[in-house]
DNA sequence: TTTTTTTTCATGGTTTTCCGGGATATATAT
DNA sequence: ATATATATCCCGGAAAACCATGAAAAAAAA
């Protein structure tokens, strides 16, 4: 194919997985991994003294750190760096989200070999990858009629979503109100509203549903 | 060292951790990656049909699946097997709870081939091999002040299983009380236990901590 | 068998959530 | 410019959740 093998560098804190990728690659001519990180910090160092790969693999789910937020910022000083998302789970808002934020494609860390290679040749042809059960659920997310209960995402205003993460978090109406400098009955309202939305009848299915459908980018 | 190399299997709900610690083994020659899988029923049915390898590397966080209950069960009924725990974070609870229920050993995943290689000997020659960073947690877990952070499994009973599972579908006390023949006080009495064994302040906590932690086996 | 855990039910109280209304001001989009 | 959506605030009452404690029978584990 091409006379240089195009660079990998994965960001994901089980080193295991990067390993695995790793020794996956080794068995390739067009791809080299290069190098594996398991922090942040330690990767943009490397980016800023070696400049960027040709690929990143990357973690969604960092030690409490957001994956989305730093693809997003990573796409900024590399644009032509390709993004390929990892992660365990498969969340439909989750999903949408990093591709809006500048992912080229999106791979569960149950992946077979072929299927690393394959995403990597289609986003390296300027293509969006999405590994396989992932189209589904996607799929499955904007049919309604599906499995009983409608699977669209409904649209939440930014109040709402602040709302919601801190009822995720366990915050009661009070707190909530303290935290946001708001009135306990404007939170009421947007705890009304949130029920409403998600269809769900008490707080048991509105985290639920929340988590589910990653309502949340976190 | 031996004519015949030990054999290696793997149980990890992602596939990939499964592949590096094969890829791993590859070069060497005392240790023979056999099989990996990402569900307990197939490694039970191959456990039936060929037999018990050397040694099982065997994840914690299974999604749903309880890695300790199983590592218990497996070792009851194939006490020569060496069993490995493999996980993400460190929780001392969970660690003095593997080796009690018949693990020999401690990994976390973001090991170096080294020490793979090394606590496959030490366990091999009959001795527990826990993982340095894992010591280091063990021994500050001694003295009292720092509380454990997330991954440990709480062990519910049956009934607050089925109570927890209805929760989560939205059922009031009242229904629940209902769906199960049980007086409310009952059920009351149940979800506080709930929440203090999981650690919730409010039924948001409970929510989200059961789906993080995937308690209920859907 | 003894001990521990689980399951069951109770009392009595406080806090929070849920429901069904209504109201005003400001963005935002068509 | 005129709808539409969003954000803010308010009320009262009912329902549900949460807290603290106790206690006894059944089941499981040691």
């Amino acid at each position: 194919m091409t006379a240089q093998p195009k660079t990998v560098w994965v960001l994901d804190d089980h080193f295991l997985i990067a390993e695995a990728i790793g020794k996956i690659l080794t068995d390739e001519v067009d791809y080299q991994y290069q190098a594996g990180f398991t922090q942040s910090a330690p990767l943009l160092e490397a980016l800023r003294l070696q400049g960027a790969p040709d690929y990143l693999l990357l973690d969604i789910n960092l030690n409490g750190e957001d994956g989305i937020a730093l693809c997003k910022q990573l796409k900024k000083n590399w644009p032509a760096l390709h993004i390929i998302m990892l992660t365990g789970l498969s969340q439909p808002a989750i999903i949408k989200n990093s591709l809006k934020n500048g992912a080229s494609g999106f791979l569960l860390k149950n992946m077979q070999h072929a299927e690393l290679i394959e995403c990597l040749k289609q986003v390296g042809d300027g293509e969006t990858y999405l590994h396989a059960p992932i189209e589904k659920v996607l799929l499955e997310s904007s049919i309604p009629g599906k499995s009983g209960r409608s699977d669209f995402l409904p649209k939440l205003s930014r109040r709402e979503k602040e709302v919601l993460d801190l009822i995720v978090k366990e915050y009661t109406t009070q707190e909530i109100a303290d935290a946001l400098f708001l009135s306990v009955n404007t939170v009421e309202t947007h705890r009304a509203s949130l029920l409403t939305k998600l269809g769900a009848r008490n707080i048991a299915g509105l985290v639920r549903i929340t988590l589910e459908k990653g309502l949340l980018d976190k």
